[in-house]
DNA sequence: CTGGATCCTGTAAGATACTG
DNA sequence: CAGTATCTTACAGGATCCAG
């Protein structure tokens, strides 16, 4: 596989893109949570325990930058913005299903989670 | 979901910690490289472009300390040192392919790579 | 309600040089 | 051949405050 570059970074390799997709400690965890249909700002909040303000907002920014979901704004008052997700990261959701059963597969081995 | 510690460090899903054991820049491209058998540090350097000394260093040893890989030092001269995949690693092979595969249809749809 | 800006800390990761 | 130690830089991520 020859490296290539993208939005100014260097890869090595497509899982290593895809990672750049996926990876992190959020990005899962958010796109999970809008596979059931598009959420705002502050559901999402309250559905991803422990994630601060500000990354779900980077997080948000950098999904919608990659085209892994869209932002929609609603002009009311309050406003109110609801989050989908595209088709590119609905391909996503069967591997996420599959991370999810390896990690109770490695919680079970490793003694812990019961 | 409840959250979990494991070695110290906070969980907040099974996902997080299935990422504990491939995230990252190189445990990827390492455990693909042992898929099919043992493999030796030297080689293991050579097959796995750009990653440095210090990180194939570090990221065995992370891998090994996980379950996910064995060491095995065969007092010659000079030394062998080989390296292989455990059953727990071996599961997430499938995986791997996926993300392989999203991650080439991700380079498609950006248009790089080709 | 939604979002951005700033400051601060820990860890990831590269470069380099050294050891059995 | 295989592995370690040290130094340094870049970025992830938290806390807090400000704004449309």
């Amino acid at each position: 596989m020859k490296d290539f570059r993208h939005e100014h970074r260097l890869y090595y390799s497509p899982v290593e893109f895809a990672m750049a997709h996926l990876g992190g400690t959020w990005k899962i965890p958010i796109l999970l949570s809008l596979r059931h249909g598009p959420v705002r700002y502050g559901d999402l909040k309250e559905r991803i325990p422990h994630i601060s303000h500000k990354m779900l907002n980077t997080q948000l920014r950098e999904l919608e930058k990659k085209g892994m979901i869209t932002r929609t704004l609603y002009r009311e008052k309050p406003p109110r913005v609801e989050y989908a997700l595209t088709a590119k990261a609905q391909r996503a959701l069967p591997i996420l299903d599959q991370l999810t059963a390896y990690g109770e597969y490695l919680m079970a081995a490793a003694g812990v989670g019961g």
